[in-house]
DNA sequence: CGTTCTATTGACTCGATTCAAACTAAGTGG
DNA sequence: CCACTTAGTTTGAATCGAGTCAATAGAACG
């Protein structure tokens, strides 16, 4: 079962690009020439070890970072020294596509455990884009999908309680490790500590020890030996009110079979004034 | 004074893309070609009143919306009735620029008082980007700049007691409301309620009052007769933690007078193992 | 095999929520 | 223009979820 798992997650030296492109074949349509296009780029593999920095705030990287194995995390320390984890990455992530269009890097990238990126020029990922508006289209809405789950943090911080924070944390991890072929068992490596964990979900460490025992006792989730093991996917979703909606997993309705009914996609409601405040 | 403010309010029905442009000559140059090419846009005006949705979670829209006067929100309704606001923009502000990319929204947005808006299709957006990839990296960026926006968010509601969370989110819109020719005066119409306010920042309605009477009683800052005033306004950046970076609103250092040395753009600070967690 | 992280526990404290009531400003219609 | 209504603000008291501090136990690593 450990060496399954350990299999699963090494890379294929062979195919870098085989969780990323696994992840957006659930969601579109590729011609063969567009997956050539993308496996002739030049891609420099580098390993990093645990809590080994990617990139620092303020850096202005000529590159961008493909995730091929491991966890990555953003993070920002404010004065104080307290430090929030904006996001893990996973496998087939991007970690710093932004930064073809914003320089300047406004958060660290560091390795949660060992991991293996690929660096892809600026330049090379400029021509990509430059043979047709198919790959421009994929790489913004990379980073379109990375706001919705930025959004999806500023809720679950803002209005749940510290028990549903850490199940949504687990919960969008699985799905996206999902999406890649990972966690086929409900089941994943987890290098980082209960403190990573609470940095994330913007409590203390002691209370994410306390909530992390509370999922173990009600037999919804197990985080021991590095490993998390989901044991009840439904409950967990239950109490972490997840639902996989921001993730956008699916094919967006209106690229199933052919243009859907347009007449229902803009309803500006005119009648529902005031709603939107109670 | 509130006369001047409400005319600074205005929109000027002639320029509708005036607000977007100001910001965005402010972080890079534009030939007159380019902005030739944005006018040309067909945009449709729109006003709609307080509390009136835009569009709403699901919604598949196909067109875009700039905001032109007022202010909308975004906001999530979750499970339990609780809500929270993503993000309050300001005119200039692309309300769903994601669309073009990202189908299905995944959040409503909503009207904070009286606003007007330019709905611009989809159709036409993606012909202004065809004509060259300037559109598209302006574009693109404003969608970067968001996920920016929210990184902060995520930070601000994570990390910080309640009075520098909104001391945080004043001192967020003073700076942008600026970047675009409003609240000159540290002074801007804010028909928001304190209800609004406390779900922005993640906590109650009651003690959102309390700090802002704290602000209020502190000398900073004064949110009466749906108008904020700051009146000292590094007393409140200090209280906020608030530094603007994340606005990335000063040019890039990339595009400063040619190309900047790059030897230092990338730093793999390998000697730094384990600094990322502490 | 000790050193260093990481996880766990208990006691105490505190920031923030909840509930409920009172107060104030802002419309609305007679 | 005033009485009525409604939305928004303010207050106090009780409570609670989560943080802090400090000490211990356990794992991992050189």
């Amino acid at each position: 079962m450990t060496a399954a798992l350990s299999r699963e997650g090494t890379m294929q030296s062979g195919r870098p690009l085989s969780r990323l492109l696994q992840r957006l074949e659930g969601v579109m349509e590729f011609r063969p020439a567009d997956i050539a296009a993308l496996e002739t780029l030049p891609i420099n593999i580098r390993n990093l070890a645990a809590g080994e920095w990617l990139a620092r705030e303020g850096d202005v990287p000529s590159r961008c970072h493909l995730l091929l194995a491991g966890y990555l995390c953003r993070m920002r320390i404010i004065e104080g020294g307290q430090r929030q984890i904006l996001a893990f990455l996973v496998p087939g992530d991007f970690a710093d596509l932004q930064t073809l269009h914003l320089e300047r890097l406004d958060h660290g990238l560091a390795a949660l455990g060992p991991v293996t990126v690929g660096a892809i020029d600026h330049g090379a990922l400029r021509q990509l884009m430059a043979q047709g508006p198919h790959w421009t289209h994929v790489l913004w809405r990379e980073n379109l999908l990375e706001a919705a789950r930025m959004r999806e943090a500023i809720v679950n911080i803002g209005q749940r309680h510290a028990l549903a924070r850490v199940a949504h944390l687990i919960c969008g991890l699985t799905m996206r490790l999902r999406a890649v072929g990972l966690a086929r068992d409900f089941s994943f490596p987890a290098p980082w500590t209960q403190s990573d964990l609470a940095d994330a979900a913007g409590i203390s460490t002691v209370h994410a020890n306390r909530v992390l025992q509370d999922l173990r006792r009600w037999g919804m989730v197990d985080h021991h030996n590095r490993t998390v093991r989901i044991h009840d996917w439904p409950a967990l979703c239950k109490a972490a009110d997840f639902t996989p909606d921001h993730l956008h997993l699916t094919r967006d309705p209106i690229d199933v079979d052919g243009p859907t009914d347009l007449s229902r996609s803009f309803t500006p409601p005119r009648e529902e004034r005031r709603a939107a405040r109670d």
